[in-house]
DNA sequence: GTACTTCTGTGATATCGGTAACAGGATTGG
DNA sequence: CCAATCCTGTTACCGATATCACAGAAGTAC
Protein backbone atom coordinates (compact mmCIF):
# COMPACT_ATOMS: atom_id res chain seq x y z
CA UNK A 1 0.00 0.00 0.00
CA UNK A 2 0.98 3.10 -0.93
CA UNK A 3 -0.16 6.60 -0.10
CA UNK A 4 -0.35 8.73 -3.45
CA UNK A 5 -1.34 12.18 -3.34
CA UNK A 6 -3.02 13.93 -6.25
CA UNK A 7 -4.42 17.41 -6.54
CA UNK A 8 -4.74 17.63 -2.65
CA UNK A 9 -6.59 14.70 -2.44
CA UNK A 10 -4.83 11.19 -0.81
CA UNK A 11 -5.57 7.89 -2.02
CA UNK A 12 -4.29 4.47 -0.23
CA UNK A 13 -3.19 2.74 -3.54
CA UNK A 14 -2.60 -1.22 -3.40
CA UNK A 15 0.16 -2.31 -4.76
CA UNK A 16 -1.14 -4.29 -7.41
CA UNK A 17 -2.12 -1.01 -8.89
CA UNK A 18 1.15 0.67 -8.88
CA UNK A 19 2.45 -2.23 -10.75
CA UNK A 20 0.41 -2.21 -13.40
CA UNK A 21 0.89 1.80 -13.97
CA UNK A 22 3.98 1.48 -15.72
CA UNK A 23 2.49 -0.72 -18.07
CA UNK A 24 -0.19 1.52 -18.94
CA UNK A 25 2.51 4.52 -20.17
CA UNK A 26 4.74 2.13 -22.01
CA UNK A 27 1.92 0.75 -23.84
CA UNK A 28 0.29 4.29 -24.10
CA UNK A 29 3.38 5.63 -25.24
CA UNK A 30 3.08 3.35 -28.10
CA UNK A 31 -0.26 4.47 -29.00
CA UNK A 32 0.58 8.16 -28.71
CA UNK A 33 3.68 7.15 -31.45
CA UNK A 34 1.38 5.64 -33.53
CA UNK A 35 -0.75 9.38 -33.83
CA UNK A 36 -3.79 7.36 -31.66
CA UNK A 37 -5.63 9.78 -29.86
CA UNK A 38 -8.66 7.76 -28.29
CA UNK A 39 -8.56 4.82 -26.41
CA UNK A 40 -11.53 3.18 -24.22
CA UNK A 41 -10.32 1.39 -21.39
CA UNK A 42 -11.43 -1.71 -22.98
CA UNK A 43 -9.19 -1.86 -25.36
CA UNK A 44 -6.42 -0.34 -23.45
CA UNK A 45 -7.02 -3.32 -21.37
CA UNK A 46 -7.43 -6.00 -23.84
CA UNK A 47 -4.10 -5.04 -25.35
CA UNK A 48 -2.65 -5.73 -22.27
CA UNK A 49 -3.86 -8.89 -21.19
CA UNK A 50 -6.07 -7.95 -18.38
CA UNK A 51 -9.69 -6.63 -17.47
CA UNK A 52 -11.38 -3.94 -18.64
CA UNK A 53 -12.77 -3.27 -15.36
CA UNK A 54 -9.70 -3.51 -13.54
CA UNK A 55 -8.13 -0.92 -15.73
CA UNK A 56 -10.46 1.48 -14.43
CA UNK A 57 -10.82 0.29 -11.17
CA UNK A 58 -6.96 1.47 -11.23
CA UNK A 59 -7.29 4.51 -12.80
CA UNK A 60 -10.01 5.66 -10.27
CA UNK A 61 -7.52 5.66 -7.18
CA UNK A 62 -6.22 8.58 -8.88
CA UNK A 63 -9.36 10.68 -10.07
CA UNK A 64 -11.30 11.27 -13.57
CA UNK A 65 -8.93 10.93 -16.15
CA UNK A 66 -11.98 11.32 -18.49
CA UNK A 67 -15.53 12.07 -18.16
CA UNK A 68 -18.25 9.35 -18.36
CA UNK A 69 -18.93 8.48 -21.81
CA UNK A 70 -16.02 9.58 -23.31
CA UNK A 71 -12.82 7.21 -24.09
CA UNK A 72 -9.70 8.21 -22.71
CA UNK A 73 -7.28 11.17 -24.28
CA UNK A 74 -3.73 9.38 -25.14
CA UNK A 75 -2.09 12.97 -24.62
CA UNK A 76 -3.98 13.47 -21.73
CA UNK A 77 -3.70 10.21 -19.55
CA UNK A 78 0.29 10.12 -20.81
CA UNK A 79 1.68 13.04 -18.67
CA UNK A 80 -0.61 12.26 -16.17
CA UNK A 81 0.71 8.96 -15.52
CA UNK A 82 4.04 10.40 -16.25
CA UNK A 83 3.24 12.20 -13.09
CA UNK A 84 1.61 9.94 -10.71
CA UNK A 85 4.86 7.49 -11.38
CA UNK A 86 7.61 10.21 -11.27
CA UNK A 87 8.53 10.42 -14.87
CA UNK A 88 7.12 13.51 -15.65
CA UNK A 89 10.58 15.08 -15.84
CA UNK A 90 14.10 13.06 -16.75
CA UNK A 91 15.76 11.11 -14.04
CA UNK A 92 19.18 10.68 -14.87
CA UNK A 93 21.16 7.87 -13.63
CA UNK A 94 24.44 6.07 -13.09
CA UNK A 95 25.88 3.05 -13.56
CA UNK A 96 28.50 1.62 -11.38
CA UNK A 97 30.16 -1.45 -12.83
CA UNK A 98 31.59 -1.24 -16.71
CA UNK A 99 31.42 -5.49 -17.11
CA UNK A 100 29.51 -7.23 -19.64
CA UNK A 101 26.27 -6.18 -18.07
CA UNK A 102 27.28 -2.48 -17.18
CA UNK A 103 27.58 -2.52 -21.00
CA UNK A 104 24.83 -4.01 -22.10
CA UNK A 105 22.01 -1.76 -19.87
CA UNK A 106 24.44 1.17 -20.63
CA UNK A 107 23.68 0.36 -24.89
CA UNK A 108 20.26 0.01 -24.10
CA UNK A 109 18.70 3.02 -25.89
CA UNK A 110 15.34 2.55 -24.32
CA UNK A 111 16.00 3.57 -21.38
CA UNK A 112 16.98 7.13 -22.54
CA UNK A 113 13.83 7.45 -24.46
CA UNK A 114 11.77 6.83 -21.37
CA UNK A 115 13.36 9.67 -19.60
CA UNK A 116 16.16 7.73 -17.95
CA UNK A 117 19.44 9.74 -19.18
CA UNK A 118 22.59 7.74 -18.49
CA UNK A 119 25.02 10.30 -17.41
CA UNK A 120 27.90 8.57 -16.47
CA UNK A 121 29.58 4.66 -15.84
CA UNK A 122 32.19 4.11 -13.24
CA UNK A 123 34.22 0.97 -12.67
CA UNK A 124 37.93 0.34 -11.31
CA UNK A 125 39.49 -0.91 -13.77
CA UNK A 126 42.20 1.60 -15.16
CA UNK A 127 41.92 -0.10 -18.66
CA UNK A 128 38.27 0.81 -19.23
CA UNK A 129 38.58 4.54 -17.25
CA UNK A 130 38.46 6.87 -20.55
CA UNK A 131 36.46 4.57 -22.74
CA UNK A 132 33.16 5.99 -24.10
CA UNK A 133 30.04 4.05 -24.41
CA UNK A 134 27.59 5.42 -26.71
CA UNK A 135 29.19 8.99 -25.59
CA UNK A 136 28.74 8.46 -22.10
CA UNK A 137 32.32 8.69 -20.10
CA UNK A 138 33.23 5.73 -18.45
CA UNK A 139 35.27 7.40 -15.21
CA UNK A 140 37.08 6.03 -12.30
CA UNK A 141 35.39 5.11 -9.44
CA UNK A 142 36.47 7.24 -6.81
CA UNK A 143 35.39 10.18 -8.51
CA UNK A 144 32.01 8.63 -8.78
CA UNK A 145 30.91 10.50 -5.67
CA UNK A 146 31.55 13.90 -6.49
CA UNK A 147 29.99 13.32 -9.55
CA UNK A 148 26.73 11.98 -8.42
CA UNK A 149 26.33 14.92 -5.84
CA UNK A 150 27.24 17.50 -8.17
CA UNK A 151 24.49 16.22 -10.92
CA UNK A 152 22.29 15.49 -8.28
CA UNK A 153 21.65 11.65 -9.30
CA UNK A 154 18.96 9.52 -7.96
CA UNK A 155 18.89 6.71 -9.43
CA UNK A 156 22.20 4.20 -9.56
CA UNK A 157 22.66 0.98 -11.00
CA UNK A 158 24.92 -1.27 -9.55
CA UNK A 159 26.44 -4.33 -11.80
CA UNK A 160 29.55 -4.53 -10.01
CA UNK A 161 30.36 -8.23 -8.74
CA UNK A 162 28.59 -8.93 -5.71
CA UNK A 163 31.72 -9.07 -3.25
CA UNK A 164 31.85 -4.92 -3.86
CA UNK A 165 28.06 -4.08 -4.19
CA UNK A 166 27.51 -3.73 -0.76
CA UNK A 167 30.33 -1.02 -0.47
CA UNK A 168 29.44 0.67 -4.02
CA UNK A 169 25.88 0.92 -2.86
CA UNK A 170 27.34 2.49 0.72
CA UNK A 171 29.31 4.91 -1.51
CA UNK A 172 26.55 5.73 -4.15
CA UNK A 173 24.21 6.50 -1.09
CA UNK A 174 26.52 8.46 0.61
CA UNK A 175 26.49 10.68 -2.86
CA UNK A 176 23.16 10.69 -2.38
CA UNK A 177 21.60 8.16 -4.53
CA UNK A 178 17.98 7.19 -3.40
CA UNK A 179 17.09 4.52 -5.65
CA UNK A 180 19.50 1.45 -6.48
CA UNK A 181 18.83 -0.90 -8.85
CA UNK A 182 20.99 -4.39 -8.35
CA UNK A 183 21.63 -6.75 -10.40
CA UNK A 184 23.71 -8.67 -8.13
CA UNK A 185 22.61 -11.57 -6.21
CA UNK A 186 23.08 -9.84 -3.11
CA UNK A 187 20.98 -8.47 -0.50
CA UNK A 188 21.83 -4.47 -0.11
CA UNK A 189 21.86 -3.19 3.24
CA UNK A 190 20.39 0.46 3.30
CA UNK A 191 18.79 2.95 5.24
CA UNK A 192 15.18 3.17 5.71
CA UNK A 193 14.71 6.17 3.08
CA UNK A 194 16.65 4.26 -0.04
CA UNK A 195 14.71 1.72 -1.96
CA UNK A 196 16.50 -0.92 -3.91
CA UNK A 197 15.00 -3.32 -6.73
CA UNK A 198 16.42 -6.50 -6.64
CA UNK A 199 16.66 -7.29 -10.67
CA UNK A 200 17.15 -11.24 -10.12
CA UNK A 201 17.45 -12.70 -13.69
CA UNK A 202 18.23 -15.85 -12.56
CA UNK A 203 14.38 -16.12 -10.92
CA UNK A 204 13.12 -15.04 -13.89
CA UNK A 205 14.59 -17.88 -15.58
CA UNK A 206 13.35 -20.15 -12.97
CA UNK A 207 9.88 -18.81 -13.42
CA UNK A 208 10.24 -19.56 -16.88
CA UNK A 209 11.35 -23.18 -16.13
CA UNK A 210 8.63 -24.17 -13.99
CA UNK A 211 5.84 -22.85 -16.76
CA UNK A 212 7.01 -24.47 -19.25
CA UNK A 213 7.61 -27.70 -17.58
CA UNK A 214 3.29 -27.55 -16.52
CA UNK A 215 2.03 -26.30 -19.97
CA UNK A 216 -1.56 -27.00 -19.50
CA UNK A 217 -1.38 -27.15 -15.57
CA UNK A 218 -0.51 -23.60 -15.12
CA UNK A 219 -2.86 -20.51 -15.80
CA UNK A 220 -0.80 -17.78 -15.80
CA UNK A 221 1.96 -16.76 -13.95
CA UNK A 222 4.38 -13.67 -14.56
CA UNK B 1 -3.92 -21.78 -8.97
CA UNK B 2 -1.59 -24.48 -10.37
CA UNK B 3 -1.64 -28.20 -9.58
CA UNK B 4 1.72 -29.20 -8.42
CA UNK B 5 3.20 -32.57 -8.53
CA UNK B 6 5.73 -33.91 -5.91
CA UNK B 7 6.76 -37.41 -5.22
CA UNK B 8 3.60 -38.80 -6.36
CA UNK B 9 1.53 -36.17 -4.27
CA UNK B 10 -0.79 -33.17 -6.00
CA UNK B 11 -1.14 -30.13 -4.53
CA UNK B 12 -3.50 -26.81 -5.28
CA UNK B 13 -0.67 -24.35 -5.04
CA UNK B 14 -1.55 -20.76 -5.18
CA UNK B 15 -0.16 -18.61 -7.39
CA UNK B 16 1.65 -16.28 -5.14
CA UNK B 17 2.93 -18.79 -3.32
CA UNK B 18 4.39 -20.31 -6.60
CA UNK B 19 5.68 -17.20 -7.44
CA UNK B 20 8.34 -16.69 -4.28
CA UNK B 21 9.48 -20.79 -4.73
CA UNK B 22 12.14 -19.44 -7.15
CA UNK B 23 13.10 -16.82 -4.27
CA UNK B 24 13.85 -19.22 -2.00
CA UNK B 25 15.70 -21.36 -3.85
CA UNK B 26 18.06 -18.42 -4.67
CA UNK B 27 18.34 -17.18 -1.49
CA UNK B 28 19.10 -21.10 -0.37
CA UNK B 29 21.45 -21.64 -2.87
CA UNK B 30 23.22 -18.80 -2.15
CA UNK B 31 23.66 -19.74 1.52
CA UNK B 32 24.29 -23.26 0.44
CA UNK B 33 27.19 -22.00 -1.09
CA UNK B 34 28.22 -19.67 1.57
CA UNK B 35 28.32 -22.84 3.53
CA UNK B 36 25.47 -22.70 6.04
CA UNK B 37 23.32 -25.59 7.17
CA UNK B 38 20.56 -24.51 9.12
CA UNK B 39 18.47 -21.70 8.10
CA UNK B 40 14.91 -20.98 10.24
CA UNK B 41 11.68 -19.86 8.79
CA UNK B 42 12.50 -16.44 10.25
CA UNK B 43 15.86 -16.04 9.27
CA UNK B 44 15.06 -16.94 5.54
CA UNK B 45 12.18 -15.48 5.65
CA UNK B 46 13.37 -11.39 6.71
CA UNK B 47 16.34 -11.70 4.15
CA UNK B 48 13.56 -12.04 1.70
CA UNK B 49 11.56 -9.07 3.35
CA UNK B 50 8.37 -11.13 3.69
CA UNK B 51 6.84 -12.57 7.00
CA UNK B 52 8.25 -15.84 8.37
CA UNK B 53 4.23 -17.05 9.24
CA UNK B 54 3.92 -16.50 5.30
CA UNK B 55 7.05 -18.49 4.24
CA UNK B 56 5.90 -21.82 6.52
CA UNK B 57 2.40 -21.61 4.92
CA UNK B 58 4.15 -21.57 1.48
CA UNK B 59 6.27 -24.07 2.55
CA UNK B 60 3.10 -25.70 4.15
CA UNK B 61 1.25 -27.13 0.87
CA UNK B 62 4.25 -29.69 0.31
CA UNK B 63 4.49 -31.22 3.41
CA UNK B 64 7.49 -31.15 6.04
CA UNK B 65 10.73 -29.73 4.94
CA UNK B 66 11.75 -29.82 8.57
CA UNK B 67 10.22 -31.21 11.51
CA UNK B 68 8.38 -29.00 14.60
CA UNK B 69 10.94 -27.34 16.74
CA UNK B 70 14.13 -27.62 13.89
CA UNK B 71 15.40 -25.00 11.64
CA UNK B 72 15.52 -25.91 7.99
CA UNK B 73 18.32 -27.75 6.43
CA UNK B 74 19.85 -25.82 3.64
CA UNK B 75 20.59 -29.23 2.17
CA UNK B 76 17.68 -30.50 2.00
CA UNK B 77 15.69 -28.05 1.09
CA UNK B 78 17.44 -27.39 -1.84
CA UNK B 79 16.92 -30.43 -3.83
CA UNK B 80 13.39 -30.64 -2.41
CA UNK B 81 12.86 -26.84 -4.18
CA UNK B 82 14.65 -28.05 -7.18
CA UNK B 83 11.98 -30.94 -7.63
CA UNK B 84 8.67 -28.82 -7.05
CA UNK B 85 10.51 -25.80 -9.30
CA UNK B 86 11.40 -28.56 -11.91
CA UNK B 87 15.56 -27.30 -12.21
CA UNK B 88 16.00 -30.80 -10.30
CA UNK B 89 18.32 -31.84 -13.65
CA UNK B 90 20.01 -29.03 -16.01
CA UNK B 91 17.46 -26.95 -18.20
CA UNK B 92 19.92 -26.46 -21.48
CA UNK B 93 19.39 -23.35 -22.80
CA UNK B 94 20.91 -20.96 -25.83
CA UNK B 95 20.53 -17.32 -26.99
CA UNK B 96 20.06 -15.70 -29.44
CA UNK B 97 21.96 -12.59 -30.38
CA UNK B 98 25.09 -12.23 -29.32
CA UNK B 99 25.43 -8.54 -28.99
CA UNK B 100 26.01 -6.67 -25.29
CA UNK B 101 23.27 -8.30 -23.93
CA UNK B 102 23.67 -11.58 -25.26
CA UNK B 103 27.05 -11.55 -24.35
CA UNK B 104 26.01 -10.21 -20.85
CA UNK B 105 23.60 -12.82 -20.20
CA UNK B 106 26.20 -15.76 -21.60
CA UNK B 107 28.84 -14.24 -19.30
CA UNK B 108 26.36 -14.30 -16.45
CA UNK B 109 27.97 -17.23 -14.86
CA UNK B 110 24.60 -17.73 -11.87
CA UNK B 111 22.21 -19.35 -14.65
CA UNK B 112 24.78 -22.57 -14.85
CA UNK B 113 25.29 -23.07 -10.86
CA UNK B 114 21.33 -22.49 -10.34
CA UNK B 115 20.88 -25.06 -13.47
CA UNK B 116 20.98 -23.80 -16.64
CA UNK B 117 23.66 -24.50 -18.71
CA UNK B 118 24.22 -22.54 -21.87
CA UNK B 119 24.77 -24.69 -25.24
CA UNK B 120 25.17 -22.52 -27.94
CA UNK B 121 25.05 -18.85 -28.80
CA UNK B 122 23.84 -17.49 -32.62
CA UNK B 123 24.10 -14.86 -34.26
CA UNK B 124 24.01 -13.86 -38.23
CA UNK B 125 27.06 -11.16 -37.87
CA UNK B 126 29.68 -13.73 -39.37
CA UNK B 127 32.56 -11.72 -37.78
CA UNK B 128 31.60 -13.34 -34.63
CA UNK B 129 30.74 -16.52 -35.85
CA UNK B 130 33.70 -19.05 -34.39
CA UNK B 131 34.00 -16.87 -31.45
CA UNK B 132 34.31 -18.37 -27.97
CA UNK B 133 31.80 -16.54 -25.24
CA UNK B 134 33.19 -18.59 -21.96
CA UNK B 135 33.70 -21.79 -23.67
CA UNK B 136 30.38 -21.47 -25.40
CA UNK B 137 30.59 -21.13 -29.31
CA UNK B 138 29.42 -18.57 -31.37
CA UNK B 139 27.54 -20.35 -34.48
CA UNK B 140 25.40 -18.88 -37.41
CA UNK B 141 21.84 -18.34 -37.07
CA UNK B 142 21.27 -20.62 -39.67
CA UNK B 143 22.33 -23.37 -37.78
CA UNK B 144 19.91 -22.57 -34.80
CA UNK B 145 17.31 -24.75 -36.19
CA UNK B 146 19.18 -28.12 -36.18
CA UNK B 147 20.93 -27.68 -33.14
CA UNK B 148 18.42 -26.76 -30.70
CA UNK B 149 16.10 -29.71 -32.21
CA UNK B 150 19.26 -32.62 -31.75
CA UNK B 151 20.48 -31.21 -28.70
CA UNK B 152 16.68 -31.08 -27.36
CA UNK B 153 16.77 -27.59 -26.30
CA UNK B 154 13.96 -26.38 -24.53
CA UNK B 155 14.57 -23.17 -23.48
CA UNK B 156 15.68 -19.93 -26.07
CA UNK B 157 16.95 -16.12 -24.84
CA UNK B 158 15.96 -13.53 -27.47
CA UNK B 159 18.22 -10.75 -27.06
CA UNK B 160 18.32 -10.22 -30.80
CA UNK B 161 17.12 -6.58 -32.19
CA UNK B 162 13.66 -5.94 -32.01
CA UNK B 163 12.75 -5.84 -35.58
CA UNK B 164 13.68 -9.75 -36.10
CA UNK B 165 12.79 -10.76 -32.53
CA UNK B 166 9.54 -12.56 -34.19
CA UNK B 167 11.04 -14.80 -36.64
CA UNK B 168 13.98 -15.63 -34.38
CA UNK B 169 11.13 -16.99 -32.28
CA UNK B 170 9.54 -18.42 -34.78
CA UNK B 171 12.58 -20.28 -35.97
CA UNK B 172 13.08 -21.32 -32.31
CA UNK B 173 9.48 -23.13 -32.07
CA UNK B 174 9.77 -24.42 -34.98
CA UNK B 175 13.16 -26.57 -33.37
CA UNK B 176 10.95 -27.46 -30.71
CA UNK B 177 11.60 -24.74 -27.98
CA UNK B 178 8.77 -23.96 -25.51
CA UNK B 179 9.94 -21.38 -23.32
CA UNK B 180 11.12 -17.91 -24.66
CA UNK B 181 12.80 -15.18 -22.61
CA UNK B 182 12.07 -12.28 -24.58
CA UNK B 183 14.33 -9.36 -23.53
CA UNK B 184 12.97 -7.00 -26.75
CA UNK B 185 10.55 -4.66 -26.49
CA UNK B 186 8.13 -6.63 -28.81
CA UNK B 187 5.41 -8.77 -27.95
CA UNK B 188 6.11 -11.64 -29.38
CA UNK B 189 3.15 -13.86 -30.89
CA UNK B 190 3.53 -17.48 -30.04
CA UNK B 191 0.83 -21.43 -30.12
CA UNK B 192 -0.75 -21.80 -26.80
CA UNK B 193 1.66 -24.09 -25.60
CA UNK B 194 4.70 -22.22 -25.82
CA UNK B 195 5.53 -19.81 -22.87
CA UNK B 196 6.95 -16.07 -22.91
CA UNK B 197 8.51 -14.38 -20.85
CA UNK B 198 9.00 -10.90 -21.09
CA UNK B 199 11.46 -9.00 -19.53
CA UNK B 200 10.39 -5.78 -19.56
CA UNK B 201 13.58 -3.72 -17.77
CA UNK B 202 12.27 -0.33 -18.57
CA UNK B 203 9.24 -1.11 -16.22
CA UNK B 204 10.80 -2.21 -13.62
CA UNK B 205 13.41 0.93 -13.86
CA UNK B 206 9.77 3.12 -13.65
CA UNK B 207 8.70 0.83 -10.32
CA UNK B 208 12.10 1.98 -8.75
CA UNK B 209 11.73 5.87 -9.64
CA UNK B 210 8.13 5.42 -8.78
CA UNK B 211 9.27 4.25 -5.05
CA UNK B 212 11.65 6.98 -4.75
CA UNK B 213 9.64 9.88 -5.42
CA UNK B 214 7.29 8.81 -2.80
CA UNK B 215 10.21 7.93 0.09
CA UNK B 216 8.30 7.97 3.39
CA UNK B 217 4.79 7.83 2.01
CA UNK B 218 4.92 4.24 0.96
CA UNK B 219 4.53 1.84 4.10
CA UNK B 220 5.88 -1.47 3.38
CA UNK B 221 6.11 -2.27 -0.37
CA UNK B 222 8.19 -4.60 -1.99
C1' DG C 1 13.97 -34.30 36.00
C1' DT C 2 12.01 -28.79 35.12
C1' DA C 3 11.97 -24.38 33.10
C1' DC C 4 13.05 -21.82 29.20
C1' DT C 5 13.94 -20.84 24.40
C1' DT C 6 13.54 -21.61 19.59
C1' DC C 7 11.31 -23.44 16.09
C1' DT C 8 7.79 -25.61 12.86
C1' DG C 9 3.05 -27.01 11.37
C1' DT C 10 -1.54 -25.59 11.12
C1' DG C 11 -5.95 -23.61 11.38
C1' DA C 12 -8.42 -19.33 12.10
C1' DT C 13 -8.98 -14.61 10.73
C1' DA C 14 -8.34 -10.19 8.59
C1' DT C 15 -7.09 -7.85 4.54
C1' DC C 16 -6.35 -7.38 -0.39
C1' DG C 17 -7.46 -7.51 -5.01
C1' DG C 18 -10.12 -8.83 -9.23
C1' DT C 19 -14.57 -8.94 -11.21
C1' DA C 20 -19.22 -7.90 -12.14
C1' DA C 21 -22.87 -4.78 -12.02
C1' DC C 22 -24.93 -0.64 -12.65
C1' DA C 23 -26.05 4.44 -12.72
C1' DG C 24 -25.69 7.95 -15.50
C1' DG C 25 -22.92 11.10 -19.15
C1' DA C 26 -21.85 11.64 -24.16
C1' DT C 27 -22.69 10.72 -28.89
C1' DT C 28 -25.05 9.20 -32.97
C1' DG C 29 -28.91 8.49 -36.01
C1' DG C 30 -33.21 9.05 -37.02
C1' DC D 1 -37.28 15.00 -29.56
C1' DC D 2 -36.26 9.66 -28.41
C1' DA D 3 -33.81 5.42 -28.52
C1' DA D 4 -29.71 3.01 -28.95
C1' DT D 5 -24.94 2.61 -28.13
C1' DC D 6 -20.54 3.42 -26.04
C1' DC D 7 -18.30 4.87 -22.40
C1' DT D 8 -16.60 5.97 -17.45
C1' DG D 9 -16.88 6.31 -12.31
C1' DT D 10 -18.18 3.78 -8.39
C1' DT D 11 -19.87 0.37 -5.29
C1' DA D 12 -20.52 -4.24 -3.80
C1' DC D 13 -19.07 -8.76 -3.64
C1' DC D 14 -16.23 -12.86 -3.13
C1' DG D 15 -12.32 -15.62 -3.69
C1' DA D 16 -7.29 -15.18 -3.06
C1' DT D 17 -3.70 -13.97 0.01
C1' DA D 18 -1.30 -12.38 4.00
C1' DT D 19 -1.02 -12.37 8.88
C1' DC D 20 -1.90 -13.89 13.47
C1' DA D 21 -1.97 -17.06 17.10
C1' DC D 22 -0.96 -21.11 19.27
C1' DA D 23 0.02 -26.17 20.13
C1' DG D 24 3.53 -28.87 20.63
C1' DA D 25 8.44 -30.82 19.20
C1' DA D 26 13.44 -30.31 19.88
C1' DG D 27 17.12 -28.50 22.08
C1' DT D 28 19.64 -26.23 26.16
C1' DA D 29 20.92 -25.05 30.80
C1' DC D 30 20.70 -26.26 35.29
Amino acid sequence: MTIVSNKGKRFRVPDATIKRLPLYLDKLILLQQAGVQEVSSRQLATSLDIKASQLRHDFHYFGGFSKPGRPYSVDKLVPALREIIGVDEPVPMVIAGAGHLGNALANYLNFERQGFPLLGVFDIDSRLVGLEIRGVKIRHMSEMREFVSENSVKLGVLTVPMEVAQVVAEDMIAAGINGLWNFTPTEIKVPADVIVRNERLAVGLMCLSFKTKRIGMTEEMR
